[in-house]
DNA sequence: TCATTCATGTAAATAGTTACATGATTGC
DNA sequence: GCAATCATGTAACTATTTACATGAATGA
């Protein structure tokens, strides 16, 4: 399978049942700097894959709400792991379209981009918070011992991705205010 | 207009007339960490943008190549100038494959991660090379003086960016090493 | 009561990659 | 002569977003 979505999927499933609303919000909470996962992409993904018997969906036992929790079986998690062990990887290196703005721009620009940047960092702000949020929620939540290490090791990624560009931010800033 | 392939075709002939190949070089030489396009969004894209008057196709004089050189018109300068100034932007976080394997390993995958860390290492040592050569032709070429302050800010951001993976990747293959 | 969050889905549009086809020119 | 690079394009596929529709449950 090379379809990503459903690995992404299977990996969430990979911890614990979820609904599909669950799958979109983990990712968002944990994942989210490198990798998201729209609704439009995570519904049709748990039809297909239920139907590949690779997860299955569990009865819900007195649950008043229209919800529908999906497991990963064997298949799943042996696809997952085979995925996991494969050499190969890409990366789909993301567009930042403010960058492009800048690249692009004249000293005659500077005076509009100044607030763009502060955007930016506002946005890098919010998500320092899901950082935050998430190392807590690691303690908390029963995250198995043994993927503690490596769960780290993507956060501490998240955390200085947006430390760098923080600082990128700051001294673009005042470069800016010179131009200007 | 919201689409940014126009606008970042756009943006490469705002420095000089090129063709579909030399956009597509040029972007990969100068941007590519934070913006790409393939031949299959360039070209489509110069057709409409010249249908549209934003560009014009230059006649080619004595060139013996079939090659199809374009020019921006001021139509396109203001609209360049208007997308660059206007308050909004998205970034499309990209997607790192490697991050969400490891995001989903237990620790029997662990000596499965290594290499593919490794593999990822040397692909961040090959776009250092991208950069070195960059600084290098902002100098020779004719960048305009009052663009340089920004271009190197764009520079400096993947230059940082870069910096920051691979000392990520060294303090995950330590981690790994020590797990395995 | 009322806003927020939970919850599932679809349709339409847009975006973007990949593989292929084709051939000239340049430099070794 | 031959490999690499220049050069343009298309077709098929795959991916992805966005907006919409719908409504229940929770908590303040």
């Amino acid at each position: 399978m090379k379809h990503r979505t459903s690995l992404a999927v299977l990996g969430v499933l990979s911890y614990e049942p979820a609904t599909g609303y669950d799958i979109r919000k983990f990712l968002e909470e944990t994942t989210s700097v490198f990798w998201k996962e729209s609704y439009g992409q995570i519904y049709p993904t748990l039809l297909s894959l239920e139907s590949a018997g690779r997860i299955k969906l569990l009865e819900s036992k007195g649950d008043k709400r229209d919800k529908k929790m999906y497991a990963i079986t064997d298949a799943g998690r042996s696809e997952l792991s085979r995925w996991i062990r494969s050499r190969d990887f890409t990366l789909k290196p993301g567009r930042n379209e403010l960058l492009l703005k800048i690249f692009f721009s004249t000293k005659e620009d500077t005076h509009w981009l100044i607030p763009q940047v502060q955007d930016y960092e506002a946005q890098l702000v919010r998500q320092t918070g899901i950082y935050a949020g998430f190392r807590d929620s690691m303690q908390a939540d029963g995250f198995p011992a043994d993927r503690r290490a490596l769960i780290t090791a993507t956060i501490v990624f998240g955390e200085q991705a947006v430390a760098m560009q923080l600082h990128w931010c700051h001294e673009t800033l005042a470069i800016l205010e010179t131009i200007d």
